[in-house]
Parts: structure tokens; sequence; C-alpha cells
DNA sequence: TTCCTTGCAAACGATTTGCATTGGA
DNA sequence: TCCAATGCAAATCGTTTGCAAGGAA
């Protein structure tokens, strides 16, 4: 984990008057090890000690809110989450369509400013205002090809 | 709803001698109604008789499986469909932030063409087989800006 | 007649919540 | 000290499934 995104965390929360608890912080420890999104029940495997569930649930949705973590909305009703954009850069998803796992990938720069140009300018469809954008690459991962 | 579409559907669920029943007829038909991927939820009350719902899952599951219809995996655990890319032509989707409604949007030709090249590229990376893309823009959709 | 499909109700699994206890600033 | 965070158990909610009845070939 590096520690600057663990400092950077710190004080976004400290500015928002939310506690950064050992728990929490183990959550973010485990996301930032993951080089994808990560369910909650992912997470306990994950952990250094174990927490209960509802625990890892309720520390996510307190991360969410305060914009330290995003989620995504995965197959079989699993939500899994990622440390923010702002924390590990942009980045978009390849998803195998066999066994679900997600992992990140970045797309050139070039190609990148395209993508960002496009989204905005499809602001004009239908009054919808773009924030941001994801694309997703589904497909077969190496262990599942 | 396209009658080339119906019949299409028609063809398809018969060569692989699945039933194109009543039931299955609705829900095809208030999903190529729609204007953006559907939850079971929100079928039951957008279908011309309102079916329980576990029919309509089933319905859902069967036509997945005969590759009629796509899943969404979207906001609140919820899994939205659509009829498949053959059916209606590729596009991309307009997710809202504030309610979750999905909107389908298509991309201008040349950019699409980029996004193909860039995602069979994406190939060697790790080993990773890409089958099909999926971009989502996320913002506010104009019920809620 | 013979399967496949449907309805209903019960079962499931991910996520949420109430409440009493513990912990951090 | 005092309010927020945590653990546990019970409650929700979307989705799945078992089983008996209805429908199509």
């Amino acid at each position: 984990m590096y520690p600057a995104v663990d400092t950077q965390i710190e004080r976004t929360l400290y500015d928002q008057d939310v506690r950064y608890t050992e728990g929490r912080r183990q959550v973010v420890a485990a996301l930032s090890a993951a080089d994808g999104p990560r369910s909650a029940g992912e997470l306990v495997a994950e952990l250094a000690a174990p927490l209960p569930l509802s625990s890892i649930y309720r520390t996510l949705a307190v991360l969410a809110a305060a914009g330290v973590v995003v989620p995504h909305y995965s197959t079989k009703g699993l939500t899994r989450y990622e440390l923010a954009e702002w924390l590990t850069g942009h980045h978009h998803h390849l998803v195998c369509a066999e066994c679900g796992t997600v992992e990140d990938v970045e797309i050139p720069d070039a190609f990148e400013r395209e993508l960002r140009a496009l989204v905005s300018g499809i602001g004009e469809h239908a009054g919808f205002s773009p924030t941001s954008h994801a694309l997703e690459i589904e497909g077969r991962c190496e262990g599942c090809s």
C-alpha cells in the first residue's frame, strides 16, 4: 500500500469529521493491495484480521460516502468496491465472463483523451450531464481460457 | 416493437427448441418498447398483463441462455436486461448516478471503430481475450439535474 | 400422452438495520 | 466524557427453486 494514499485518505476523512479507525484502515489496506474491485465477501478473506461482514459493509458505505471508495456492480448481484480514481489513477476494467473477476487496466493517454472528449460531447444528448465514464471490456481471463 | 425483431427471436428460439410462449412474448415486447435495460421488478409494471416475478425471472433466464437478452448489473444489486445487440444494434449506456436509470446511446461510427481496435489490442494484456465492450457514461439524467 | 411452462410459496444469499457494548478523540 | 463505531442477530430484498397444476405439440 502506498503510504501517500493512506495519508490522503487520512486527511480526507479528517476533513469530513469521519474517524479513520483500525477496522477502516484494514479495509483500505486490503483494497489497496488488491488488483481490482473487491466485494465485502471477498474482503473478509483478504483482511489481515477477519472482520464481521456487517462491519465491512458499514465501513464500505462510510468510505463511499466520503468519496474514498467507489462501488461497481457485477455478476450475481455482487457489489465490488475499489479505491476512488483520485487515489489510484484513472483506469478501466477487464471483466471475465466466465468467473466474474475484474481486473484493472489502463489505456493509452491519446485514446483516453478522445474518450473524454466523446463523453463530454454526449452531454448534448437528452440533457444528460456526464460526470465520469467507464469502459468495461468483457472476455475471458487467463485462468478461464 | 419491430416485427422484424420478433420474427428473428421467433426463429432463434425455434432453432433451439425453445418455446416462444405468450408470457415470453410479453416480456420481449416490454423490453422492446423500453429505451434501456429493465429489471424484473420494473418489467412487472410495464407488462400489458402483470406476470408473477418468478415467471419473469425464469423467462429472462431462458431468453438470456438463448442469446436473445443480455443482463446488466446495476445499482442496488439490481440486474437489468435488454435485447441483445444483434437484435437492436450496438450501443452504450448513460447511467444516472442519482436515480439509477439507464438509457441507451449510440456513439459515432468513427469512434466506435477506434474503440473496437483498442479493445482487441488489450488482448495482449495479461492473456485476456476480449469478446465485447461496453462504455458506461455516468452522470445526471434530465429529470435529476 | 409427454414434456415444458407457470404460479405459488418457501428457500437463498447479499446487504442492511436495531440494539447493546466498546472504543476513540 | 460522549458520541461514533462495532458485533451480533434479526430483518430486508432481489432472486432462485421445489412442487403441483396448466398448456402446447
